[in-house]
Order: C-alpha cells, then sequence, then structure tokens
DNA sequence: GTCTATAGAACGATAGAC
DNA sequence: GTCTATCGTTCTATAGAC
C-alpha cells in the first residue's frame, strides 16, 4: 500500500503547483515557479506525475472528485427519498450547491485557492481539458439535468435547458469572481461573506430557476 | 486626423489577437503565433503597441468600452423616465444584459471571440488586469449596484449585494460557458440559441434578484 | 527517489538595414 | 512602416551521477 505523507516531494508539488495554477492558468504556472515554490528539485515533477500535462489532471482529481462524488450522493438519496414525486427545486439546488460550500469553508488558507482551481478547469484552453470535462463534470450534469426536467414542469424543455445553463454559469462566475466577493458584499470577515453568500445563492437560484416564463 | 484602414497592420494585429487570446489567455497567446496568424512581421506588434501588455490594453478598449458604454446610457434614460420613482427590476435586467445580447448577435465570424475575450479580461492574472478591472468595469458596477439597492426594498441592504454578486457572476459564466451551449440547449441553429438564452436569462436574472429573502 | 546539468525549443523585445 | 537577424531569457523534458 503506497504511503501518501502529508510532506512527502509528491504532495508538496501539489499543494503548492495547485495555487500556482489557480491564479494564472496552465500557460501562466511553469514547473519552475512550482518546484521552486514546493521546495523540491525542477526534475521531480517529471518523476512523479510525467508531464506537465499529467500534473494538471492530478489536481483536478484531487479537487472535483469530493465536490462531484458528494452532488450524486446527495441527489441519489434525494431519489430515494421522495420515490416516483419530483424532487422539490429547493432540495435539488441545495444538493447542487452546498457541497461546494462545504469545500469552501474548510481549509482555511487554501479557500481562494480551491474556489478558482476548479472554475480555472472549466475554461482553462477546451482542447486541452475536454477530457477532464467529461471525466469529472459530464456524468453531474446530466444527472441534474434530468432531475430538473422533471421538477419544473410549468417550464418548456428547452426552457429548462436554459435556466440549467444560466445555472451553473452562476456557480461558475461565483468561483471566477471570488477575490472580488470582498468588494461587492462590502463585508470584513470572511464567515459571514460566505454566510451571506451562501443563504443569498439559495434564494437567488430558487428564484431564478422556478420564475415564470419569459413573455 | 489618424486614417484606421480596416486591413492595415495594427488591425490585422487586433484581429487575429483577439481570437487567441479569447482562447488561451494573456499567458497561451503569444506573439509569435498573433503575427503568423494575421500575416505581419513579428516586430510590427512592438512597433505599434509597444509591448504585450499594452496590446491586451487595445483589446480590451476596442470591446469592453461600446458595451459599458452602452449599459451606462441605457441606463441614464431610465433614471431620467422614472423620475424620482425606482427603476423597475426588468427593466434594470434589460439594461444590463441587452448590450451583450446586442453585441453578441452582430458580426457572425467573430461572436465566439468577442464572447470570452470580455470574460478572459475578468479572470486572467489579476495583478496585471487590475487596471483595465478599474477602468472599464467599476464605473458601471458602482451604478447599476446603486440603482439596485433603491429598486428591491423588500430585501436588506447585504442582501442585495450578494444578489448583484450573483448576478454579475451569472453573465461571467455565460460568457465563458460559450462553447457548452450547444451541449446545455441542445439546438442546432445559433439564432435560435440566442432567441432562447436571451429570454430565460431575462426570466431567471428576474426571479433570482426578485426571488424571497432566504429563510 | 533525488539531485545536477543541459538539451532543444519558444518566448518577448530590440537594433539596424531598407 | 516594415523587414531580418539576433540577444537574453525562460520553458519543458531528459540523461545520468549519486
Amino acid at each position: 500500500m503506497p504511503k501518501k505523507p502529508v510532506d512527502s516531494t509528491r504532495e508538496r508539488i501539489l499543494r503548492a503547483a495547485e495555487g500556482i495554477y489557480a491564479a494564472s492558468g496552465f500557460h501562466g504556472m511553469s514547473l519552475r515557479d512550482v518546484t521552486l515554490l514546493a521546495g523540491v528539485n525542477l526534475a521531480a515533477v517529471n518523476y512523479h506525475f510525467g508531464s506537465k500535462d499529467k500534473l494538471i489532471f492530478a489536481l483536478a482529481d484531487r479537487r472535483l472528485t469530493p465536490i462531484n462524488s458528494e452532488r450524486l450522493e446527495r441527489l441519489e438519496k434525494l431519489r430515494k427519498k421522495h420515490g416516483r414525486e419530483p424532487i422539490p427545486v429547493r432540495e435539488l439546488v441545495g444538493a447542487l450547491i452546498d457541497p461546494m460550500f462545504k469545500a469552501l469553508r474548510q481549509g482555511k488558507n487554501t479557500r481562494a485557492i480551491t474556489v478558482r482551481l476548479v472554475a480555472q478547469m472549466m475554461i482553462d484552453d477546451p482542447r486541452r481539458f475536454s477530457q477532464i470535462h467529461k471525466t469529472f463534470y459530464k456524468p453531474v450534469l446530466d444527472c441534474y439535468h434530468t432531475e430538473l426536467q422533471r421538477t419544473i414542469p410549468q417550464l418548456q424543455s428547452h426552457q429548462v435547458n436554459a435556466r440549467f445553463f444560466c445555472a451553473f454559469a452562476t456557480v461558475l462566475g461565483i468561483r471566477l469572481m471570488h477575490e472580488s466577493m470582498d468588494w461587492f458584499l462590502k463585508i470584513r470577515s470572511e464567515e459571514r461573506q460566505f454566510d451571506i453568500l451562501e443563504d443569498e445563492m439559495h434564494a437567488f437560484m430558487l428564484g431564478a430557476l422556478t420564475g415564470p416564463p419569459a413573455p
């Protein structure tokens, strides 16, 4: 069984890389900067990960898998709970965004990093990262989309599609604008920021998804 | 008076640069690729713009200024129209997002480029681009935020702040996910895509901003 | 498993001829 | 205003000693 000590070279590289990647994206992250920050040798990246591309994939796996797994688990629970009845939108929204906030609240120092990292993955060079999309995002999107169709009967199919697109875009945008949150919310305490944002994002999404169709 | 022919070296560089920048960001755009695509000499960039940084600023000015000017003009008109009464949310949302869709609909070939370009500016290396934020975005954000405070009296100040943050994040996210629009909307025709998205985004934003406060 | 050293290519920027 | 040529730097990746 392979050991994964918190301070192994491999872990140090991952920690350093995700900070730089979150801030600057794939092309802005040089292996020199990563290994310098990690305090390890330049050649260690290629030894442990094989290439820069594979290092990025490892970053994705580490952060996206837990969040998306939880999203699927919570959806499964809701399905069992409601049986053949459609799941209320409020609960569906909760299952989609709560895991994100949960991830944000843990790890005080890595918070800003984790937030941007995931979003950066979604927008960074679609050709290079299409495999990441397929691996990590597509399963979640498919499930929630299907469920949303059942749960908002008053809207036509193409309208549900568009709202879901907007909802997902909102989550993406929030993550990317994390640095601007202070300015928008005009509140100092980071804890309070998250409290308010979590509450209002629930309200925002609920209103957005259930609002009447455009005239 | 300086001439600006459509096919000047300067214009060719701008056109080539915005395509590559929109797709790959600052660090992913090399001047070699730009000048190759533009069919001009490598040295031309530094002659016409001075540096890579200044070229990016020129890209921002070309695309952001028209959209944000229109947003401010429409807000000014709404203020005159409603006098001392608060502006209805529906009209405020329209003034904020209509200019974006208007820009998207014109220029069939440059459409996907323009969409991502603006969003890329907002998230690309905050340190490098903080001047772009201050110059192009801050005035618009300030005005709309003030107006929104007056127009949603049933929410507390900090709740309005949070909703506005979400609203802006939605616009940003939509732009960045432009390539995934096909997959989400499951519709072929690009015209129809924009029609539906524009309608439903109005509804989405309206519901989101006016929905009841979180419990 | 970790290091030094370096290959080989691409980068931004500039000097100077035309 | 546009070209060629090139400087100095930085990049990913690898070879080979320990």
